[in-house]
DNA sequence: GCGACAG
DNA sequence: ATCTTGTCGC
């Protein structure tokens, strides 16, 4: 593979690498023979995940090679023809499957299924399955339990962004070292990291640990250490107990919080807290009738989705996320470092690209 | 046909 | 998340 993010983590016994799914993808579509097609449908099951569907179309949409690599032969799964923007548009697509003897009738090939590739495949790279197996091992790792801590002092919150208009994407990471008690920053770090891992529900840390581990580490061993980590996703509340807040606070071995700001997995049960000083609501969020996190609404508008990550239980990440400053839908901290995180973008779009 | 799909 | 090449289940 031309480009890896490898990752060890010695207190772990653990070394895995995230795989550039660009090359991996366009390596398959170069085995295409003439007159032959597929879908982004059969791809993502070849990576190992047809969850990956959508993502292989993001892929795609970022070929600047169409002559290479000859994206317009994948189209959707009921036959139609699903996107194109290489200069020329649709009608390129179109023209090209022609040139190839499949025939079209309007916006649909017809009868696909005598087109299909079957060869490609023979060594299926299946990585997602790789990386679902990364997180049942890190998921076995996770611990509910609360440390023994008396109360919560310094936090260190984090969030990525992206500009995915380039190969690889560019991944801008953020971690802000907050004073609780203080309600004061104590420290910014920024990283800059490549990203060959689009998008996939289910699959968010292997997109956004190593920027948001590498902004982290730029803080290490020159502030104080958090007592909690928090993160911008699910924590357990994830299909296989592994969610961004699982995964990063079992690799760094701390405590750590997901907030998430729509439900993944789980039910939202009826019952109400009413938290009316803070004019807040919670309910239970529940897994196979197990309270694994909650949700909160401010002031009647849409809620957040609490989970832990590691090292706390359900009940005193709520009550952690309760206590920070809120102005907003959710705790100012996670605005701050989201605002900082595009900031960064957005000056890097303006300064250096241009 | 419509909504769901962590970010 | 950014800026638009999907799939599945109800």
């Amino acid at each position: 593979m031309c480009y890896l993010l490898s990752y060890s983590f010695r207190n772990l016994k653990i070394k895995f690498e995230v795989p550039n799914l660009y090359y991996l993808v366009y390596g398959l579509l170069r085995e295409i023979p003439k007159g032959k097609i597929t879908t982004y449908g059969i791809l993502a099951r070849i990576l190992g995940d047809v969850r990956a569907s959508r993502a292989i179309g993001r892929i795609l949409s970022k070929n600047k090679y169409p002559d290479e690599i000859p994206c317009f032969k994948v189209i959707k799964s009921d036959g139609t023809l699903g996107g194109y923007t290489s200069p020329g548009g649709i009608s390129d697509k179109i023209n090209r499957l022609l040139a190839e003897k499949i025939s079209i009738n309007g916006n649909t090939v017809r009868d696909y299924k005598k087109y299909l590739y079957t060869g490609i495949g023979e060594r299926d790279p299946h990585v997602l399955e790789s990386l679902r197996r990364i997180q049942d091992h890190l998921s076995r790792r996770v611990i509910l339990l609360d440390e023994n801590k008396k109360s919560i002092e310094r936090i260190i919150v984090t969030d990525a962004s992206y500009i995915d208009a380039s190969i690889p994407e560019i991944g801008f990471g953020v971690a802000a070292l907050i004073d609780l008690p203080l309600q004061e920053i104590l420290a910014v770090s920024i990283s800059i990291t490549p990203v060959f891992f689009p998008y996939i529900p289910g699959y968010l840390a292997f997109r956004e640990a190593p920027p948001i581990l590498a902004a982290i580490d730029a803080l290490k061993g020159i502030v104080p250490e958090p007592e909690v980590f928090i993160f911008d996703g699910h924590g357990i509340l994830h299909p296989r107990k592994i969610g961004l807040a699982a995964h990063l606070g079992v690799l760094l071995n701390k405590p750590a919080i997901g907030v998430a700001k729509r439900i993944f997995v789980g039910k939202i049960s009826s019952k109400k807290y009413f938290l009316d000083e803070k004019k807040m609501v919670s309910r239970a969020v529940t897994l196979n009738n197990v309270v694994m996190g909650y949700s909160i609404t401010k002031g009647g508008k849409k809620e957040i989705i609490v989970s832990p990550g590691n090292k706390i239980s359900p009940e005193t990440a709520l009550k952690i996320i309760i206590s920070m400053p809120w102005s907003r839908k959710y705790p100012d901290p996670l605005y701050f470092t989201h605002l900082i995180a595009n900031m960064i973008r957005e000056k890097f779009l303006k300064n250096i690209m241009m």
